[in-house]
DNA sequence: AGTGCGACCCGAACGC
DNA sequence: TGCGTTCGGGTCGCAC
């Protein structure tokens, strides 16, 4: 499940891969991948991508003249192929260059979406415009995330998950932020202190870019794209950690669900 | 407005 | 070459 740290691998990967080719067709097998309000995806046909940028989990392919948006979702993947190779069965979307190689969009549950527009409209596009601030982010202080979460009566996993608030977090890097931070994840929004921000602030910038450094996480049927495999994996504290002693206690860690979504923690340590 | 939940998908894991 | 059922997980849209 690709959250920011396997996105922005990906990101870094494909620049180095697909910059100033120029496309020569655009295959859609899988038109669902989609976005109903996005332009035709040919309109790309003569258009070279010159960077890619990330919002939150968002790609952001750019051209002369449009930006592709692509949410990799839970498994979606990129490769770059030989355009003589055979098409698997879950490669959906499939964009060939000038020099006869593809880049090739993978995704095994089709959950995956694509929207493409014109370069001015890309950070005008409600997909990104509500992305909140990164965990990396100046914007990203106590006070801003204390004002945002104060009124809620959610739990601060199921608030931490939600893009608008912070974005990139998702299942994995959640559970490990609020290990770190020592917060237990049932715990409701408006009985999170100003000083408890702080340390899921603290947490997630210290998580995150060592997540990124280490190409992030491969977990389950997550692999990133084009052969790189995260290693963040060795440095999990409690995502699919139940049943094992908690590191700094030695309380076993347990799984419990909240919002219907898997949640790892410690209910000694995570007060 | 805030909150909860089903839908979207399909391979893996599970139960028998 | 066992088959049917359940689960998962990011996000959206709908119901209340």
């Amino acid at each position: 499940m690709p959250e920011i740290a396997e996105v922005e691998t990906v990101r870094r990967t494909l620049l180095t891969k697909i910059l100033n080719k120029k496309i020569k067709k655009v295959d859609v097998l899988y038109k669902n991948i989609i976005s109903p309000n996005s332009l035709d995806m040919d309109k790309l046909i003569d258009e070279s991508f010159i960077d890619i940028d990330r919002v939150g989990k968002w790609l952001i392919f750019k051209t002369e003249n449009y930006g592709l948006l692509s949410h990799l979702r839970m498994e979606g993947k990129y490769f770059i192929k030989d355009k003589k190779e055979k098409v698997e069965k879950h490669e959906h979307v499939i964009f060939t260059f000038e020099d006869n190689t593809d880049l090739r969009y993978h995704d095994t549950r089709k959950f995956g979406r694509m929207i493409l527009c014109l370069k001015k409209d890309i950070y005008n596009l409600a997909e990104v415009k509500k992305q909140g601030p990164e965990p990396t982010s100046k914007d990203l202080t106590k006070e801003y995330l204390f004002n945002k979460i104060n009124k809620l009566h959610i739990p601060i996993k199921t608030i931490l998950l939600d893009q608008t608030i912070i974005s990139g977090l998702g299942n994995i890097y959640v559970n490990e932020v609020l290990f770190a931070a020592r917060i237990n994840p049932f715990k409701k929004g408006n009985e999170i202190t100003v000083g408890e921000c702080q340390r899921i602030i603290d947490s997630a910038n210290k998580i995150i870019p060592e997540a990124i450094e280490m190409g992030g996480t491969t977990i389950k049927s997550y692999t990133s794209s084009l052969g790189v495999t995260g290693r963040f994996q060795q440095k999990l504290k409690v995502h699919k950690k139940d049943g094992q002693k908690c590191e700094r206690c030695s309380n076993i860690i347990t799984k419990e669900k909240i919002g219907g979504r898997s949640t790892y923690y410690c209910k000694k340590c995570q007060g």
